[in-house]
Formats: C-alpha cells, structure tokens, sequence
DNA sequence: AAAGGTTGCTCAATCGATGTAGCAACGGTA
DNA sequence: TACCGTTGCTACATCGATTGAGCAACCTTT
C-alpha cells in the first residue's frame, strides 16, 4: 500500500501478527482443516482486504505445478465461427475459475507448434485448439507435457476431437436446396445444383462433398463429377470458378452450394455484376452464416456450425479426463 | 523424457554434468558473460536439445517480477471491430516476444475491474483494455500495481488512451449521406436524416451524435432532438426503435446513420420484412464496418475504425513508458 | 503425576529459474 | 615465495505461495 507494491503474505502475516501458512491457509479457506481459531482467521482477512491483497498466480502455479490459465490456439479471428468459438470459450472457462488466454497461431503449422509449446511453458491447465493444420504433432507435444487438449473444427486421429457434422450438415442443405429447385434434368446442366468451394484433399471438405454426393443421389441430381468445383477456401478462386462455370452454361446454374463463407463472398461479387433477373431463377446456399449474408438480395439458406455446442462438448472431453482419441459430431443447424 | 514429466535445468544440469547456473546461462545466452567455455556450453545445449527442454515460465516469471503475457480485456468478438483488434493485438504482441492472454469480460464493470485483476495477478508486463465502462477504476488498479497499460476504444481520463475519432468520422458520414439525399425539409419528417443507436452517456456514442450535429446543422438539415435515436447497442432495441419510427412516419425516413454493426443487424431484421419499393428510397449508413454488409442490395456507406492503426498507436504508448493521460485520435475511414 | 489427546499455531522444504558472490586452480610478476 | 589477475565454474539466496511435519500449551483421564 505504502510504496504501491503488491503485497504478499508475508506483509500480510506481519501486520496480523500471524505466521505465513496461516495467512495462506485463511485465504484459501482452509483454516478449518488447519485448525485455526475463527478470530485469527478474521483478523488475517480484515489485513488482506486493507491491503487489496490478490495472490501473485505464478508463485502459486509454481508451486501447484498449475496456472489457471486455459488456453485456446486458433487460426484468426476474422471468421465469424472462429470469434464465436473463442468468446464460447472464454465464458466456459471463466464458468471454471480458469483465465482464457488465447493465441491466434495462423494456419502456418510450426507456428501453431510453437504457440501450444509456448502455452505449455505457462503451465495451462488444459488446451483447447482449433482449426490445428497438423494435427498429430501437437497432440504429440500437449501429451508429452501432460496438458489435457482437446482439437475442435479439425479432429485429431490421436486425441478427442469435436467437430461440425459435416457430412449430415452438407445433406441437409442439400436436401433443403434441391426441394425448393425445379427438379433438375440430367440433360440440361444449367438445371442442376453446384458445389463450389474447398478442397478435396481437406477432411472437412471430403465430407460435406460426401454429403453432397448422397443427397444429390438419392434425389437422382448427381449426373457428372463436375457438379463439384472444389476450388479452394479463397473468395477469389471462387469467383472465377463460378465465373467459368457462368461462361459455360450461358447462364447461372439452377442451384448453387458454396462452401465457405469466404468462397460466398466471392460468389456475391460475382453476382453483383449480373443484372437482377439473372439471379432470381437461382436457389443459393452456403455452408456457413453470417448474419450480415442475409442482406443478399436474394434469398439464401445457411449453414451454421454450433460453436457454442462444440465448445461444450469439448469442455466435457476435457472435464472426463479422456486423453484416447474420439471423435464427436455435433449437427450444425440451418438457417 | 523417460517418465514423460518436463526436465528442468536441474536433470540438463546433471546430463550434462555441470550445475544449474551454467545451464540458465548458456541457455540464456549469457555464458559469456558468465566465463563459461564454449565447449561446456555446447554440451549443455546438446542436452537441452536432447531433453526438449523448454523453460518454465512460471519460475522465470516469478523470479523476474514478469511474465512474459501481454494482457489485453475486451468486452467480446462478436464485433468485427474487436476481433480485428484483439488480432492486431496478439501480432503486436508476438512481435515483442511476449504471449497475448485475451479476455472476454463483457461490459460489466465489475467482471472488468476482475478481469484486470487476474490479468494483474498474473503479472502481465502490459495490459490494453478495449472498450472499458468505467476505466478510472481499472486505471487506478492498474497503477497500484505498476503495470503499464493504454485505453483503447473507451478512453480513460487518468492513462493514455487511443481512440477513434468519433466525431470526425461521424461528421464525415453524415456529410456523405446529405451528399446523396435530396435535400431534407424541415416541414416533412419522412425527408430527414436520422440518427439511430447508441447512449447518449458513453463518450463515443456523445461524440459521434456531436459530429452528426454539427453535420446537419451545417447542411440546415438538423431539424428536431428526435432526429437522434439513442436507443442503446442491442439489435432488438435497434429494430424496435427503427420499427416505431416507420409506423410514425408511415414510411422508412430518407436517411438512416447506424450508429454500430450490432444496431445495423436489428435494422436489416426490420428492413428484411419490408417490400424492396420501400428501400430503395432510403440511404444507409453505419458506423462500423463488415466486409459482407458491402454486398447489400442497397447502397451503404460505412465507417471503418482502423484497429491496425489504433493498436499500432496503443503499443507504441506503452513503450514509450508513458503512464500520464493522454488521448490519441485515429481517423476511422469512409469505404 | 505421568500419559495421552486436543487446540492453535509455526517451521521449513518445495516448485524452477535467475544472478550475485565467491571459490579453486593456474599463470604471470616482483 | 608471496602476491595478483584471470579463467571457469559452483553455492546459495531469492521470487511468493503451499503444505507436511511438528511444537507448545492446555485439558483429560487413570
């Protein structure tokens, strides 16, 4: 108070007149396992409160080999989904007692490695990492360390992983496209529904194709491999696959399943060159939501992954101590 | 490595068959200092490699007074604007070799003022607190505990503060739109320029009305206090302000400045229900900016805070070691 | 009065890294 | 031979909180 240093239980334990366990044990609510009398115990915290005492968490992490801390590693957060899974986060552990310290590690991999060593060196006492691009290795370093960890949007084939259901998610836009289109023809491309975006190679991708594919079977839609332009996540290599797609057909397809909502945005400057009858005979969907896509001027169904849920779930996986791999799906929704 | 626990500089100490010191200083690069050879040092670092040492930083921190964390407390990441801060923050952050903890605290004064607090006990060698509701209380904490700290959004009479310059960007906005609309008349409300969201008691709302003040006032366009609907930062509060307003006017008034994203979301709700005749007629603008609200099927002119440059500036007062107040204005820009 | 139990506390080691102070061995100088 | 300087290292206290072990003082019991 005096010099405005912190103080600590010691300045505590002098101006009570008391010892510094004993100070440390009225703190921590555990006078009574120690035996002290209730007034000394009063007295200490009537000091503490003087003082603005707060507990310096290091020292205490140091000794209990544990910080409070939990900590998330993501890519960005200039996603909407990845914002939603920090803030769901940030409120689940402080639900917890635990303090969120979130990275944004980027997609680079050793980026990624070296924040999750990074937060290892504070001791975290859990980890929770999103959208990892190697996966493997991280679960490798969190179990050296002993880190509890969890992996959300991307799984992990090593660790308990909790991802969107891509593959029922992707169906059910399907589906949900393909009732409100005229039925397609198998002899008239223009009639059939697209899917635009992603990357084969990608699991999360390789599903909600598969999706796709299973739906659009079942209706009998599915007439080429070509109805999926897998052309990767960015707006840009959107726009120019549909823009190709456009020149070829003469026109825009019947039905349009964009992928990501970085590939819708490129969609919509596509459109937005278009005059207003061209777009309307079209239906659109996307596998992903943002609140500010229903400004379209068309109507749009979404996807929208349930980060709150997954981020639940995670907290569960972790809360169970479960360290074998396991993979949950958790349904998105439309919108 | 054989029981999977971390090492510590004691086992390399022992593998490498020298004491702790020589092991911290050949780790911190100080064995020269130390006069220590080079091939003990060598042999050290060997082990080290060998063992996957990494430090504790919870000792280093202890032992220094610091922490190595960079704390940064903002009310949440639903906000393009905030996300993009706390982005620019934690790269800021990396770049100085320190590790960004981001906490969600909401706008709650108290979960704030607790927010800094853990952050504090942690030993944070800096905090950036956005969007405070009562920051002379977390200054005054933060100066008790000889932290250094900056404002950013929500600025704070007793630190340095940077925030964006509301009224300017406000005036500007406001300017652009009486540019598109036909000139209002003071006999007919439908034709004015209205202001929605916000409260009139926080400084960025009671800046930003001033800009759209002095604007109107200027363009002979300021008619009537109820141009100003300060009905808080909800959406539903937005739609509903904006839904009495139209059932006032019979009509949706000729020009709207939205006052946030959050607020704009609310008016798109409402808009959403409205037959495209009606809004065509209208010009929109906000005070927040989203890279798919570009995209709407109306014109929209949007103000842009710069969250690059703010905490660009917020960082470069921190280092500067600058605890007096001090407020910094970054001009937002029109897009 | 000796033995045993309870009450109310304190001592001291511990966590892991850091850094000052200092020790031993050697070479050179007077 | 005694003295000093350099080189290369180690010992130990320190940061602040936690916690097992243990010590007085007091009260019962036989």
């Amino acid at each position: 108070m005096k010099s405005g240093q912190k103080s600590t239980i010691y300045d505590i334990a002098q101006k009570a007149g008391a010892s510094p366990s004993a100070v440390s044990a009225a703190l921590n609510d555990k006078w009574k396992q120690r035996r002290l009398k209730q007034e000394t115990v009063d007295r200490i915290l009537q000091v503490a409160r003087d003082e603005g005492y707060t507990a310096n968490l290091q020292a205490r992490g140091l000794r209990k080999a544990e910080s409070g801390l939990a900590g998330m590693v993501l890519p960005d957060h200039e996603n909407r989904f990845f914002a939603e899974l920090s803030q769901q986060f940030a409120r689940e552990a402080h639900a917890r007692g635990l303090c969120p310290a979130i990275v944004h590690a980027g997609r680079d991999a050793d980026a990624q490695l070296s924040s999750v060593e990074s937060l290892i060196a504070y001791s975290v006492d859990l980890l929770m990492i999103a959208g990892a691009t190697e996966p493997l290795g991280l679960a490798h370093t969190c179990r050296k360390a002993r880190v509890p960890h969890v992996f959300v949007d991307h799984p992990c084939a090593e660790a308990p992983s909790v991802v969107t259901d891509n593959t029922g998610g992707a169906a059910l836009l399907t589906k949900t496209l393909l009732d409100v289109m005229e039925p397609p023809s198998s002899a008239d491309p223009a009639t059939w529904l697209y899917f635009l975006g992603g990357e084969q190679s990608l699991p999360a991708s390789a599903e909600r194709i598969l999706g796709f594919r299973q739906q659009t079977k079942a209706a009998k839609a599915l007439f080429d491999p070509g109805q999926v332009l897998a052309c990767g996540y960015e707006s840009d290599k959107a726009e120019a696959a549909l823009a190709a797609l456009y020149a070829r057909l003469g026109q825009l397809p019947a039905g349009l399943f964009v992928n990501s909502i970085g590939c819708f945005e490129g969609v919509l400057r596509f459109l937005s060159g278009l005059p207003e009858g061209d777009i309307v005979r079209s239906t659109f969907g996307c596998f992903d939501h943002d609140p500010f896509a229903t400004l379209s001027r068309f109507p749009l169904r979404m996807i929208r992954q349930r980060a709150d849920l997954m981020v639940g779930e995670a907290f569960r996986q972790l809360d169970a101590g479960t360290s074998e791999p396991r993979l949950i799906r958790v349904a998105p929704e439309l919108v």
